[in-house]
RNA sequence: GCCCCCAUCGUCUAGAGGCCUAGGACACCGGCUUUUCAAGCCGGCGACACGAGUUCGAAUCUCGUUGGGGGCGCCA
């Protein structure tokens, strides 16, 4: 038809979009706009045990909202679809079909129990890697049948041809896997749908993908699928595997960090008794009981919306792993682009901030890295930090509502653009826009609902013999006889007083921060009383008074 | 265990035989600024994993060692 590049990003609806497959996402678009062709998205949900409902939908949300349209694709069309596998098992039972009539595969009717004992004898006996051992007879069309209706699990296995296979990769250069390596592998499973390495041949060729940027876990794949496009007669598309990303310790980034870092939570809580088991069972969103406790003794993992429940109850950070947990965290999109951009690709020179029409430009494969490469979150909190300072408003406050949109408990969900415009400018030097929740927070929930630090209140309020209760106490009064509710008037009050008193600003303005937000931070103490209003601001002040003087 | 891939500051990386007494960025350390938290400014520390070769010359080429990673599924 044409020689028009074609890429694609083809994900699993297993849960959230993953860091290191939104990379791959990304340099595929990056490979198809530079060479001014196609980026095509495809859902491969062959695996009916594990497609996880509705997480199509949030991969395709997350993915818009980096920023990575594609051409092609669900809810885009395109004249090579469907796009989603499931809907394409016709077209993998007509290949399987023609394999088996050519004698190119033959049926196979193991246990999953029989192939563990093979593979445990294999391992013990042989010291290498299992391979399926080709029968002498090949079972017939009509014992496969008889077998499958007595209940054996029926599958088809592609005759892997003996010989090496080199893998001809663009960042790797020639990979060879010996013959030894390599055996029949499964292309049906005794569901009748296809395994990845079937359904992913046929569809690369139906689609016209015509290069291939994936994962470098995938590299020992490469062979079975280089076979199966010789023996369907397909053309072989490009290869180029990507060097793996991994947490700053070495471990892999899985959504298990998120499981351990609440599992340990939880455990804590329990142990300290701020929370009880049928709290934590019921935000869990475990079945039961049992499934629990599966969950505590690492059995299992629990789902993101189960995690995110418990995380907000116990007060603990989840690790960002998923693309929606920086998205959560108020984290720039094309900040984030930018950053896994230079996660095995550089551009050459010294040059680190890129946009994404100027991602498009600059990339290339040949600027790929062969090393893997550790996730510093340090690095992208940078990233993200120069970028807030160098945006213009309008782009800050739909970042900031875009974020607001994602955290369902932030007191600042229902404030009004005006407002929210002034958060912004007070919180200049803001890192995500969680920072902004962070330190404003506290200013808009009920008066009655504010939350105490007792080391803040002990180390700013009572130490030194309630030396800072004292000047709260004043300046309550003084305050109260202000008319002129602004920033401005309130710096004139608040330091006219320190300085009668010959106080640090610091030994005022802390009492009082303690006494409006319950901590030691917020933005200026002067605009932090004038966003809480006159009102509030005094009856929080007597909401401490007594707090301390009951203490 | 077998097969495959990789190897420059703590981290991301530049470097394709002399431009390297190895460059940039983040982190870190010190100082400045400061009503808190951030942010900002100035300065500093810091790497070619090891061992053999090849070469007039090696971070760059070859081999080995060590270390790290991936694969060995009816998961993708």
């Amino acid at each position: 038809m044409s020689d028009i590049v074609r890429t694609r990003f083809a994900p699993s609806p297993t849960g959230y979009l993953h860091i290191g497959g939104a990379r791959t996402a990304l340099f595929n678009y990056l490979l198809a706009k530079r060479l001014g062709g196609k980026f095509v998205l495809r859902i491969e949900d062959t695996d009916q045990a594990r497609n996880i409902e509705a997480a199509d939908a949030k991969l395709l949300d997350d993915l818009r909202w980096l920023g990575l349209e594609w051409d092609e694709g669900p809810q885009v069309g395109g004249e090579h679809g469907p796009y989603y596998q499931s809907q394409r098992l016709e077209l993998y039972k007509e290949h399987a079909r023609k394999l088996l009539d050519s004698g190119q595969a033959y049926y196979a009717m193991e246990t999953a129990e029989e192939l563990e004992a093979m593979r445990r004898e294999a391992r013990k006996s042989q010291q290498r890697g299992f391979r399926y051992p080709r029968p002498k007879h090949f079972p017939s069309e009509a014992e496969a049948r008889k077998a499958r209706d007595e209940g054996r699990p029926i599958v088809v296995r592609f005759k892997m041809p003996e010989r090496d296979f080199v893998v001809h990769d663009q960042i790797l250069g020639e990979v060879r896997i010996g013959a030894t390596e390599l055996s029949d592998f499964v292309i049906v499973k005794a569901d009748g749908w296809p395994t990845y390495h079937f359904a992913v041949v046929i569809d690369d060729a139906g689609m016209r993908i015509t290069h291939v940027l994936r994962g470098q876990e995938h590299l020992m794949n490469t062979p079975n699928h280089l076979a199966l496009q010789e023996a369907l007669g397909y053309p072989i598309p490009n290869y180029a595997h990507l060097p793996i990303i991994f947490n700053m310790d070495g471990s892999k980034m899985s959504k298990r960090e998120k499981d351990k870092a609440v599992r340990a939570a939880v455990g804590e809580a329990l142990k300290a008794g701020t929370i009880d088991e049928d709290r934590v069972l019921e935000l869990s969103g475990c079945t039961d009981a049992d499934a629990f406790q599966a969950w505590r003794k690492k059995k299992t993992q629990l789902e993101n919306a189960g995690l995110q429940a418990l995380a907000n109850e116990l007060r603990v950070a989840l690790p960002e792993i998923e693309i929606h947990d920086f998205r959560v965290s108020g984290y720039l999109p094309e900040v984030l682009l930018n950053f896994i951009a230079l996660l095995g690709w550089s551009p050459g020179d010294d040059r680190e901030k890129f946009t994404l029409p100027e991602l498009c430009e600059a990339f290339s494969v040949e600027r790929i890295g062969k090393t893997n490469a550790k996730f510093d979150r340090e690095k992208l909190l940078n990233f993200n930090t120069v970028a807030l300072a160098a945006a213009d408003m309008e782009h800050r406050l739909s970042g900031l509502r875009d974020y607001l949109n994602s955290n369902e408990n932030s007191s600042l969900r229902d404030l009004d653009n005006v407002t929210l415009q002034r958060l912004v400018e007070l919180c200049a030097g803001m890192r995500t826009f969680h920072d902004i929740d962070f330190k404003c927070g506290a200013m808009y929930v009920a008066d009655e609902q504010l939350q105490y630090d007792d080391a803040a209140i002990k180390k700013v309020l009572l130490k030194g013999d309630g030396a800072g209760t004292a000047v709260l106490k004043e300046m309550r009064g003084e305050l109260e006889t202000l008319t002129d509710w602004t920033a401005s008037a309130l710096e004139e009050l608040i330091r006219g007083f320190a300085e009668r008193r010959e106080l640090k600003l610091g030994k005022v303005a802390q009492p009082i921060r303690v006494a409006v937000t319950g901590s030691t931070i917020s933005p200026a103490i002067f605009d932090t009383l004038e966003m809480i209003g006159r009102e509030r601001t005094l009856r929080r002040i007597d909401r401490l008074l007594t707090r301390v003087a009951t203490a």
